[in-house]
DNA sequence: ATTTTTTGGTTAAACGTTTAAGCAAACTAA
DNA sequence: TTAGTTTGCTTAAACGTTTAACCAAAAAAT
């Protein structure tokens, strides 16, 4: 019974968090000392240090991020926007981006745009009202005006880019060669001997999807293949549009032989309709899907993709934040690092 | 030339935030004025409140939300923790949790444990370092010692949980009906004639996952099938242990002639199995997952699984998070939802 | 005409840190 | 011995808000 009665007592006076000001009440000298004992500074003995910080662990002291936010003026927290985090790309490119930044002691805030431009300037609004000390972002399908990034570069708040891009933008952006990756896959189908090869793309104004579609067109010419109009058709990308992109191929004369789709998802929603017209994949159609997510190994046929190297692409976005905040001038060169994408063969891709 | 260099000053003027003491000097008014006006505070005439919008916007005022957050001892940020975002059913609470929580003027920080304990813990402290209002947790399959959230209990932060939870931790929860769950989906397969009906369960510890194997045994009793140990499998239902365990199941003399698997991710790696041995699915086996995962209606054949509602559980955690905060009583009684689950019944559990 | 109430503010302290500047005491060098 | 340096702190201001307490002037009530 007594016992109890002091756990609660006690859990009553830990409830009023411990400051800097109680330890430094505790061994009577004042809170500058504490704050530069808990920080390690040279001019503090090693005496005291040592006393602080058996006090400081005594007492169970939480150090105050919002107060020592506020006195240096950063927030040691990084914005992320992405169009959604339950696509492997993005959750894995967090988790690299969160692994590297919380080393150095940033905290990072996750927000999805859900591919809606109104959301996405939502988000950069309550990222600013948050006072992040930096932004990492890939931008939603719909947006084109960039004035909410302006906002954030006028803000003078590091902003980088990575996958969905914008060149105008004139900010440090980490990508995959997409118009390279374009060119690996046309010569890929070619060599399993595919003659008309259709491609389902993203939109043209995004830029990453633009890339594609160039690499795309150049490959064909290079290999002297002929460029029907008919088999370039832009998409949004999602499942079901993959599959009514695929219907509209199959409505053609003359039907391809090969679809290369600029994502895993149409690419699968794309193979779900094949599947159900019993049209043979590879053998009639072959089928190339971007991203690599790993459904791609796991749906039957399985599909062959682009490997786009979501870790080193968060692990450089971290980094080249962390690069922006370290060198304190105000002019420096920009960071695009275009990483080399991979092609992983899979079924449905074989020879005819 | 001289545009230029005036919109250059312009934006070096504006690296400096202005502040609410910008404001005040510009209308000769104090800052309690101004921080009162933007509050509507009913103190302050309309004429000056509205002086103070204009003035605010015409020096594009950005409330600094760490010196507020100070002042008032709250950060207005909550806290949630996921296994990982990568599923759709996380994804889409964390959706959830967010759109009624920015209403109210909360943001959140996500963190993933990626299953890992000590991960777990190291997003606890990251979170109260930075804070947090509060805590809506989704416990890592690793997670058995609950000390760390006993942590946060003891600093009095509102500590909500979903889907994995615990009861011995005593705080809100919101989940499905795990224990029915099993029931309907039992009850499903007898009526498609199923007569052995294997389970590849989760770990036992963790609560859900218990309940649902409570549920499996107690509807088999029910409906006079016999219980044989040998077709109740303990997994961590990744994909590969799915296939695994499913691998186990087909060695038996005597096989299942159904398999009820308590997640969408083993299952599909059962289904992968099943399919590369050519065992007719739902023919010779029939096949449940559970969680309705976007891909069972992808993959061939489609797989018949539990809805658990991922929206509502996201809105309802907010909601209780949001209630405890407006309630300032300190006892408050606990909010235990649990929602009934659905089946969402697809082609893999065909009669044979 | 005097008191009371309402209106529309102001003043100053507080939130918990960090940090520039200052300073006494102890030590070192000449 | 004395000037200079180093050590180990202290003082006080600052970061940008919010808010309790106060107050003068105007309006309303008596």
């Amino acid at each position: 019974m007594l016992k109890r009665l002091s756990k609660d007592i006690k859990k009553l006076n830990t409830k009023k968090k411990t400051t800097i000001k109680d330890i430094a009440n505790v061994l009577n000298i004042s809170t500058a000392a504490v704050s530069k004992a808990l920080h390690n500074d040279s001019r503090i003995s090693k005496k005291t240090k040592k006393a602080v910080r058996q006090v400081a662990k005594n007492l169970n002291y939480q150090p105050n991020h919002l107060a020592s936010a506020l006195r240096k003026g950063k927030s040691n927290l990084v914005g992320v926007i992405v169009p959604r985090t339950n696509s492997n790309f993005f959750s894995s490119v967090i988790q690299n981006i969160e692994e590297v930044l919380n080393k150095e002691g940033y905290n990072i805030i996750i927000t999805q745009s859900n591919e809606s431009y109104k959301k996405e300037c939502n988000n950069i609004d309550t990222l600013l009202f948050t006072q992040v000390d930096g932004i990492i972002a890939s931008m939603a399908n719909e947006t084109i005006d960039l004035e909410f990034y302006e906002k954030v570069k006028a803000k003078g708040i590091p902003l980088i880019l990575f996958d969905r891009g914008e060149n105008d933008l004139n900010v440090d952006y980490i990508g995959i060669n997409d118009y390279e990756s374009s060119h690996v896959i046309v010569e890929h189908l070619v060599k399993q001997g595919r003659k008309r090869i259709a491609h389902i793309g993203g939109y043209k104004h995004t830029r990453i999807f633009n890339n594609r579609i160039r690499g795309y067109v150049d490959a064909l010419k290079k290999h002297h293949l002929p460029l029907d109009n008919e088999l370039l058709i832009e998409s949004s990308l999602t499942i079901e549009d993959g599959r009514q992109k695929m219907e509209q191929l199959l409505k053609l004369k003359n039907r391809p032989d090969a679809v290369y789709i600029a994502s895993d998802y149409a690419a699968l929603g794309a193979l779900q309709l094949l599947n159900e017209l019993q049209i043979k994949v590879p053998e009639d159609i072959a089928l190339v899907g971007f991203g690599n997510e790993p459904f791609t190994a796991m749906v039957t046929p399985s599909i062959t993709s682009i490997n786009q190297h979501s870790e080193e692409i968060g692990k450089q976005a971290a980094l080249t934040f962390l690069n922006y905040k370290n060198k304190k001038t105000i002019k420096q060169t920009l960071n695009k690092i275009i990483l080399d994408a991979e092609l992983v063969v899979r079924e449905s891709s074989a020879p005819k």
